[in-house]
DNA sequence: GTCTATACACCGATAGAC
DNA sequence: GTCTATCGGTGTATAGAC
C-alpha cells in the first residue's frame, strides 16, 4: 500500500501531499475563492496567484475537483481543531459560539455549499465535517444543562442545531448587508449562554 | 422614459418582459439551476432546453447575469406572494413556517447564495427579499405575541430571525444527508408555535 | 422576432522533454 | 519536479441577414 488516499490510482507520477507547493496551491486557491467565488477558481488562476505554471497544479492534483475537496479537508481540519480546543477552555460555549460567528467568513462557506450541490466527494466531506462538530457542540452542551443553575426548555441537541444556525445566519446576512433582528437575537442568545454558562 | 428597468440602455433591440419565451427560458433557467448548479447554467444549456436557438437568449436578457436576477426577482416575487396570503390565514406563523421549510428547496438557495456574492445586482434582490419577508414575519410575530396566553422570553425581530435561520439549516442539511436534532429543533419549535398560537 | 455565423477568451487535462 | 506545447471543448456576446 502506497498510500491511503487512493491519490494516485491512475499510475499518473504526483507531488507530496502537506508539502510547501501542495499547500502554497490550496492557500492561493482560497485566497481566490474568498476574493472572486468558484467561478474564477481555475488552474490557471491558482497558479498565476503563486507564480508557478498551470500544469504544475496537475501533478499535485489529480482533477480541481480534488484541489477543492482537499482545500475544504484542510479548513474543516483546523476549525475542528478550534473548536476543540475552544470545548476545553473555561467557557466553551461561549468561545465555541465566537468562533462559529467568526472564525471562517460567509462567502467561503456558501461557495463550498454551492460545490457540495456538484462534487459528490465535497458533499461527503461536509457532511463529515457538520456531524463532526455537532457532536463536539453536543457533548460540551450536556455538560452545561447538567451544571446549569436554572433548567433550560430545550435539549443539548436541539441547542446545538439552533446555535449553529444562528452562527451562519448571522454570518451570511452580515456579509449580505442584512441586520434586521441581529441585535435582539444576539442579546438573547448572550443571556442564554450566560445562564448556560455562569462566569 | 421607455422602460423603468433599464433594460435598453445600450440601445440594442430586446424581447419583452412577461412574454411567454421570457417565462420560458426563466422556467428552463430555473430547471438547470435544480438539477446541475449553476456551473451549467449557460445561454446554450437553456436554449437546448426549451428548443431555441442560443443567440435568442441574448434577444430577451442582455446579459447572463441580468438573466439571473431576473430569476430571483420572479422567484421571490411568488415567494412573497405565498408569505403574504399564508400571513392573512388562521394560523400564521404555522403556515409560514411550512412555507419556508418546504416552498423553495436547498439547492437552488445556496446556488444563488453563491452567486450573489459575484453579482451586485443579484445581491441587492437578496437583501430586498431578506429584509421584506423578515419584515413581515415580524409583523405577524407581533400579532401573535400580544394575543399569546404565556409570556415568551424573546422579542419578535429575534424570533423571526431564529425561526428563519432553522428553516434555511434543516433545509440545506436534509439535502446533504445531515439529520443529528433535527427531530429535536422540529419538535421544540412545534411546541413554541402552539404556545404562540393555539389552534 | 428569430436566425446563421463567428470572434475571441478561457477551461481541464494530457504527452512527453528536461 | 517542473517545464513547453497543445488538444478538444465550452463560454459570453455580437454583427448583420431575413
Amino acid at each position: 500500500m502506497v498510500s491511503s488516499t487512493g491519490r494516485e490510482e491512475a499510475g499518473r507520477r504526483m507531488g507530496p501531499e502537506g508539502s510547501e507547493n501542495w499547500h502554497a496551491m490550496l492557500d492561493g486557491a482560497e485566497a481566490i475563492l474568498r476574493e472572486e467565488g468558484h467561478a474564477h477558481l481555475t488552474s490557471r488562476s491558482i497558479a498565476d496567484r503563486i507564480g508557478v505554471k498551470q500544469r504544475l497544479v496537475y501533478y499535485y492534483f489529480r482533477t480541481m475537483d480534488d484541489l477543492v475537496i482537499a482545500l475544504f479537508h484542510r479548513m474543516a481540519e483546523r476549525e475542528m481543531a478550534r473548536l476543540k480546543a475552544a470545548a476545553s477552555g473555561e467557557r466553551p460555549l461561549r468561545a465555541i459560539w465566537d468562533i462559529s460567528l467568526h472564525s471562517t467568513d460567509a462567502r467561503l462557506i456558501s461557495e463550498f455549499m454551492a460545490l457540495a450541490n456538484r462534487i459528490e466527494g465535497l458533499r461527503h466531506e461536509v457532511l463529515h465535517f457538520i456531524e463532526e462538530s455537532r457532536a463536539l457542540e453536543i457533548e460540551v452542551l450536556e455538560t452545561a444543562l447538567a451544571r446549569a443553575p436554572r433548567s433550560v426548555e430545550m435539549d443539548a441537541s436541539a441547542l446545538a442545531v439552533t446555535i449553529t444556525s444562528l452562527a451562519l445566519l448571522l454570518s451570511r446576512e452580515r456579509q449580505l448587508g442584512v441586520a434586521t433582528g441581529h441585535d435582539a437575537v444576539s442579546a438573547s442568545l448572550s443571556t442564554l449562554l450566560d445562564e448556560l454558562e455562569p462566569g
